[in-house]
Formats: structure tokens, sequence, C-alpha cells
DNA sequence: AAGGGTATATGCTATTAACAGATAGCTATG
DNA sequence: CATAGCTATCTGTTAATAGCATATACCCTT
């Protein structure tokens, strides 16, 4: 999990996966980014960097039953860093790939 | 760079392509998992931490124009911890790769 | 002798996530 | 109705990593 937080809640919340804390915090490994759970601290720091850097919204939603949640929802320029995610990641993907490969290649 | 340059350096010993600190720092970029010039007291201190661990063994070599050397040799447990590298960089590669994959088909 | 390139090393700081725990609402069970 | 457990958020502290800066010093050229 080496800065997969980020963009892992960005994709959650545009696909509609999850819209709260918690729940992004159980969801979270079916990105596929990170194969354990993320940890709760890191999940709602994340949320609150994002909504001071205007990629998230938030409000409370005590509606349901349970302790009431923190909603959030992705704004477009939420879905622009993403997307600026997603290039760096297929970058940084590739590149991996390739040096696996390289190290297969040395015996 | 997120924890690239350990692999980085295991790598380019394992390949004879550098020897010690100044040269690993100048041909880092070789390996493609680094775009720009790894920092010069990250290589050091890797280097260390990877000889306490045993991966790497050194010698000085004073018999060169220009300052001494600080040269390194990979061993048997440096390479097998390079191709545990590998494996779990090949992991997280495929991963990147599918997560850009379904970020661009989000639009 | 002065400056520049080679070479190693350490101090400090910023970022990130891991670990841990506090708070509190709601629900089910005995 | 007490209490245990799940849901939910948030913060304190620490550890790991890399970035930036600096110190030291050798050697060569001008």
């Amino acid at each position: 999990m080496y800065r997969m937080v980020e963009p892992t809640v960005l994709y959650l919340l545009a696909t509609g996966k999850a819209q709260y804390g918690y729940e992004l915090m159980e969801k979270a490994h079916e990105t596929g980014l990170t194969d354990s759970e993320i940890d709760a601290g890191a999940i709602y720091r994340t949320l609150s960097a994002l909504e001071e850097n205007g990629y998230v919204i938030s409000r409370w939603d005590a509606g349901t039953s349970g302790p009431a949640r923190h909603v959030y929802e992705i704004t477009q320029a939420g879905r622009e860093h993403l997307a600026e995610w997603a290039v760096l990641l297929r970058r940084l993907g590739t590149s991996m790939t390739q040096f696996a490969d390289a190290c297969d290649n040395l015996r």
C-alpha cells in the first residue's frame, strides 16, 4: 500500500461503490490496488485532505440506522485528479512489469 | 520513487551495471523504475541497510583516480531478495495497470 | 591556489501509512 | 435494563522512506 489510498478512495467514490469512510474501508480491496484492508485512520485523513483540495464534498447523514455518516461525493476536479492518477499508475505499472521481466531474465 | 531505491540498487549490482554509490546514483534511471536521479543520501543509506541484512558485501577500493570507493557486491541472499522484489513488483504493476484501465472506463 | 568533478556520509524535514485508542450511537441478547 | 458488540468517525503516536541540505575530502586542471 504505497500511496494507493488516495486513488482507491477517489475511484470508489467515482463509481458509487462507497460513499463514506467506514464503507470505503470495507470495500477498498475491491479495486485490486490493495490486497488487505486499508487502515481507517488513513481513510479519514485522506478524505479530509481531498475535501480541503476540492476533490470531494461532504455532508452529514443521520438518517440511517447506527451512528451518523459523513457522506462524500466526488467533484469534477476530483474526477480529473483521478484521471491524472490513472496516467501515473499506468506508467508506474508498466515500469514495474518491465523491471520484473528484467529481473527474471537474470538467471 | 516510492520504495524503489532498494530493488534498483540490487538490480544494478546484480547485473554489474554499477558497483558503488556514486555510480549507482548516476545509472539508477536506467532501470526504468525511476525517471529522475535517485538521491545520493537514499543510495548510501540503502547500501548500509542492505549490508546489515547480508544482501550485499563491501570493500574499500582506493586504487582508482579520485577519492576511495566503497565497492559493493551482491550476495546470494541479495539475489533471492531481488527475486522477491520482482514477484512483488509484478503483482503491483499488474494491479496498477488494471486500475488504470478501470479508471479509463469510467468516462 | 583555486575551482570543479568525484565520492561518501550524516542531519533534518516532509510525507505516508501502520498501529493504537478514544468517543459515541445503535441493536440484540440475556 | 444492562451490557456487549457492531457501526462510525476521528486523533495521537510511531515507523519507514525519500528529499533536501550540508560536511568532508580526494584528485585533477588551470
